[in-house]
DNA sequence: CGTACCATTGGAAACGTTTCCACACAACGG
DNA sequence: CCGTTGTGTGGAAACGTTTCCAATGGTACG
């Protein structure tokens, strides 16, 4: 009752109650070295009895950091990317760090608004997987951000930031062998923008696998655009119009397998009979649910750990470097092999 | 160069180079009324080459306000549960609240745990879907919050709170009354716990089926007991050892789901050819990749939003109230019709 | 026994805002 | 012409902590 605001216990209520200073208070609970022990039991006993939980706000200000990270992504919706960004908050958590997790929706504006709130709000330390590599008012933001940065899947090494990559190119060019194998040459590939990492680096997987193979790379195949379940979906219709049109596909990414399998299921063609289909990432129960389809695998729970990892290391002083994690090529047929899911 | 710290431009530095107090620029920038022309013009133009940002945090502490939500979930990886945090997420982002998303894993330590940490972090509200209604721990700390809390698909009458709700009584009820008019009657109903909302709802539905039809209720094939997908797994698998195995499975949750799938799959059935499988809630692609099942459906993105606005309303004083979302059972056998995925 | 040092503690400034209050000045009505 | 009202502005307190600094008292050492 003594408390000047009603509802909430601060720390000069404990320092009342224990009878001491309100910097004693202070140095017990964060753990100072320089306190009597007698000292210590009384305080921490009243501020056991009245419930006490230090303000984080007023922490924050005075000591210069939030413990927050800022996570931001291009498609919060999209199961891969939300398993990365809640393992990586899981990981966190065991550090005492909160996520505050915000959706560019793809838009480069959007990604700048989301920066300078996550500026705003003064977030310790940012992830973030960005629209592209070169958009310049992006890029002059992060720059600027009084922050350390990670990036996922991209690279920009001008800026001092560290980047956890993923070994695309191994798991697509043993995919795209696997067909080649089989006897498939028209392999469609559609992915993201050509000018990210990501894409990039399946691109050169899908390409050293053919030239491995001594074979042509079927360059009216390979559809580069955008993320978007939309432009897959339509190129897709147009290659089965095409004279010769592809026998196997990879899509790259969640967003664009769904919309080549909606295309394919407007075309009537089944993905268990007429054609191979690769998606590049998986969803949930990929493996149970989707007979047949094969997979390159990469593990977004094993990204979310790595990527809570390096952006704590930054964070505590340590220098940018750069992760890559491998991805494996799936075949599923084995799945039918039990005689499930015919 | 005159600013005192090194890094970020303060309000100081704006009222410095536009030559007023800082107390005008905060009115300026806070739009207060009672401001001259001129004076709003020359601290705008300060602000903006200066490129001053607020400071969140001091703001926050001054205001008591974070324009911050709190979202505590189950299981931060199922996507149901993701894609309605994130809906609900961006749906907030447009009045400028952002969203702390915490994980409790189902259990109830961490559930205190997490609200403290979202006390501490000061939030203006949290939403939440508690692992019980009955933890008295949790309930009393519920109690104590000092923000408004929204639950979903949970009840706490003796607690001021909203609820959204979804009615999956009439969901259910529709599908198993579909399996029934098809001859099944050994149903098996696999599902959280007994003591909260949803499965109650849920079990409603199922044996109002039974009732309307004047069958006996299968008690022996109802196993209530969490959402893991070991339990449903591992229950699954007992189901088959009956002597009378049932011919129909509806599962609740996505967890239990999978756990399900997982144990047909072991047992080498086919969902597809030897028992009826019913999803309650569904995943991404269901409707594509998983033919011939079965689901009731709830839109997670709508729930996402009437979260959102549910807590905004009582931030704004609003009083509680309950939503309750409708759920329609989707029989997906057509797409067999058109050939797809034999 | 005095001095220097160490361990402990309390007081107060600081973090970057918002907002209350007081003041200056103009306009206005009596 | 003076009191009243109103408008715009600046100064300073406040939000709830941490941390610097000074002060206290005790102990060890010369």
């Amino acid at each position: 009752m003594k408390s000047k605001t009603a509802g909430r216990v601060g720390i000069e209520d404990v320092a009342e109650r224990a009878g001491v200073a309100i910097s004693s208070v202070s140095r017990v609970l964060s753990g100072h070295k320089a306190v009597s022990e007698s000292m210590r039991k009384r305080v921490e006993k009243a501020a056991e009895e009245l419930g006490y939980q230090p303000d984080h706000l007023a922490q924050s200000l005075r000591r210069g950091s939030t413990r927050t990270i800022g996570f931001m992504i291009r498609d919060i919706m999209n199961p891969f990317f939300s398993i990365i960004a809640q393992s990586c908050e899981i990981e966190l958590q065991k550090s005492h760090y909160s996520m505050i997790l915000v959706n560019s929706g793809g838009s480069e504006t959007n990604e700048r608004n989301n920066l300078n709130l996550l500026k705003s709000r003064r977030v310790d330390g940012i992830i973030c997987s960005l629209v592209s590599e070169n958009t310049v008012d992006v890029k002059s933001n992060l720059k600027n951000f009084n922050a350390p940065v990670l990036l996922l899947d991209r690279e920009l090494p001008d800026l001092k930031t560290s980047s956890l990559l993923c070994d695309h190119a191994s798991g697509v060019h043993d995919a795209v062998s696997h067909l080649i194998s089989e006897g498939h040459t028209r392999i469609a590939f559609i992915s993201g923008p050509r000018n990210i990492y990501v894409t990039r680096n399946r691109l050169e997987g899908y390409e050293r696998a053919f030239k491995e193979a001594k074979l042509e790379i079927p360059t009216d195949l390979v559809k580069l655009k955008d993320f978007s379940e939309k432009f897959a979906k339509e190129e897709t219709l147009k290659l089965f119009q095409l004279p010769d049109p592809p026998t196997a596909i990879l899509t790259g990414g969640i967003g664009p397998s769904g919309g080549a399998l909606y295309a394919l299921k407007d075309l009537n063609k089944s993905v268990y009979t007429d054609i191979k289909f690769i998606a590049l990432d998986e969803w949930p129960f990929f493996d149970i649910l989707s007979p047949n389809l094969m997979s390159v695998h990469r593990d977004p729970e094993i990204m979310g750990k790595y990527a809570a990892k390096l952006i704590k290391e930054l964070i505590d002083g340590g220098a940018p470097k750069t992760i890559v994690i491998p991805t494996v090529f799936r075949n599923h047929e084995s799945l039918t092999d039990q005689g499930f899911g015919k």
